[in-house]
DNA sequence: ACCAATGTTCGTATACTATCGAACAATTGG
DNA sequence: CCAATTGTTCGATAGTATACGAACATTGGT
């Protein structure tokens, strides 16, 4: 659902995730230095992935995260651009 | 703040509005058939508002709303064009 | 077998959002 | 001046979001 993406990249952090993402690719849920609790960030990671907007998998004791770039150009063509775009450097 | 649009554009109501809007133009409030009270079309509008997608003025009794989208493009290009794309016709 | 590392889940507290109806303000028209 | 129209504001409420710490599960290494 669209309007659920945009919520899901309407929150400072969660969209700070997805800026990282769009720069290193995959990465674990612990390399993001974000300002909040784990159990925080792990209610974020899966509002991303609930969306559509993440995927993760799991790779030893932690969980490998990545943008689902391909589906979202498919089905909201521009959109994950756009927003990256102004969303600027991190 | 990109956030800011953002979250204003994640409720359906108020993406209907943006809809509406993007397809007719100017218009009055009391014109967009909303599926909701009409103080709680006046919150919707004021988040739109307050997060610079959309502007008002007075005209009689009523208000002519618009949407911003030169702004909206010069501060974010391409994200309304996307959403709207993406939200399919109404 | 045990311990460390990595996330998830649970319970809870706090804050915010969407919603409504009622009351209010401003403007237009009779 | 009075009434109708249009939208805002206020107060209340129910639901949802964000946040945290503690406890738990899973995996990998010693």
């Amino acid at each position: 659902m669209l309007t659920g993406v945009l919520y899901a990249l309407s929150d400072p952090v969660r969209l700070s995730i997805v800026k990282h993402l769009a720069e290193d690719g995959g990465k674990a849920c612990g390399t993001f230095c974000l300002p909040v609790a784990k159990s925080t960030a792990s209610h974020h990671f899966r509002v991303l992935r609930e969306a559509g907007v993440i995927q993760m998998r799991p790779e030893g004791t932690q969980y490998i995260t990545s943008l689902r770039r391909e589906d979202l150009d498919c089905r909201f063509p521009g959109l994950l651009d756009s927003v990256l775009q102004a969303s600027g450097p991190i």
